[in-house]
DNA sequence: TTAATATATATGAAAAGGAATAATTTTATT
DNA sequence: AATAAAATTATTCCTTTTCATATATATTAA
């Protein structure tokens, strides 16, 4: 287990009072009292769920990047494993799979292109047999290099408005629920 | 253009006041200064990458969902269809696709099994002979309305340790997000 | 009006994903 | 040690998604 949520939530005391003269607010701003609503004014399942807002953030902000990635000529699943694996020296298949987000299966004919493109290697581990670790090769870390930079770039942009206490606020909240699940 | 996001981080002053005596903090806690590193003390990209965060809380709690979605014979597209057309009459499937973050041709695919199994129906606008819309029908409904709930409980499960203004506040902070993108 | 452009959905071929399972190796049990 | 159970990756078969494009309708411009 992580660290209790509070304690990643007491951030936003220690930040928010940092900011609140800053705040801007519109004239008919009611804060937590306008539930989303159509013409008929009924309350939206999915415009409160939480599930459904992690879902649409994160897939405008990736989708926002991926005229990026194109341009690099990478797609979202390559550019996912290339950028874990410049993390890393060697990383075994499982456990690359759970950090990218994909299903074994899937992790090994993806890894099968890209070791064709010389992007990654498998190594064979010796210490057990089954394991094979997956690395960049220079080449993919030059071609992922560039793009590790613009990412942060993306992001910058995306946070722009936001302090640089509010944005730690956003992805501690964000990494103590993934924490806990 | 929606909100000013300082107006949603206003809230996180409001509301983390209020939660502040009940908050708990582990012994070696020092807030916002122990980025994650691996055995060499390197930073790790990822680990602090919002497009991450985001892509991986996402996965997290609906792969923590799909258990009961399977229970109840859905997939996930199935799902996030349904419990979208449960919020409105009728919805273009353009606006569809975009709603359930789905390509076009994907969506229209699904819907195609979908009319077949009779959860929903596609109707033809007369105002505008291109278009088609989509329903959710009575057996859809009444299949999809248990999820609904089992939903909402869910969610609680998973944020049962914050207060609802806590809830409140990553709720709006993601909503601006994508209000923004 | 006619032509050109834009919009909304559908289709087809190719690529990718997913569930189940095989194959191999390691670990645990008796 | 022998057997059973668990772990790791690959493969097979089937479904779904995607890209590019087709089709039909609507809108705009000439």
């Amino acid at each position: 287990m992580g660290p209790h949520p509070a304690v990643s939530l007491a951030l936003i005391k220690i930040f928010a009072l940092h900011r609140a003269s800053a705040t801007v607010r519109k004239p008919d701003d009611q804060p937590g009292k306008k539930p989303v609503t159509d013409r008929n004014n009924d309350p939206k399942f999915l415009d409160d769920f939480l599930s459904y807002l992690l879902a649409r953030a994160s897939h405008l902000v990736s989708e926002d990047f991926s005229a990026t990635l194109k341009t690099a000529g990478f797609d979202r699943a390559r550019w996912r494993i290339l950028a874990s694996l410049s993390d890393y020296d060697k990383v075994p298949i499982g456990k690359l799979a759970n950090t990218v987000l994909m299903k074994q299966p899937t992790l090994t004919k993806a890894l099968d292109r890209m070791e064709e493109e010389q992007l990654v290697e498998r190594q064979h581990s010796r210490q057990d047999r089954r394991s094979v670790k997956v690395a960049i090769t220079a080449k993919g870390r030059e071609k992922v290099a560039e793009l590790l930079h613009q990412a942060k770039e993306h992001e910058r942009e995306i946070l722009k408005d936001y302090s640089a206490e509010e944005e730690a606020i956003l992805k501690r909240v964000l990494a103590t629920l993934i924490e806990r699940l």
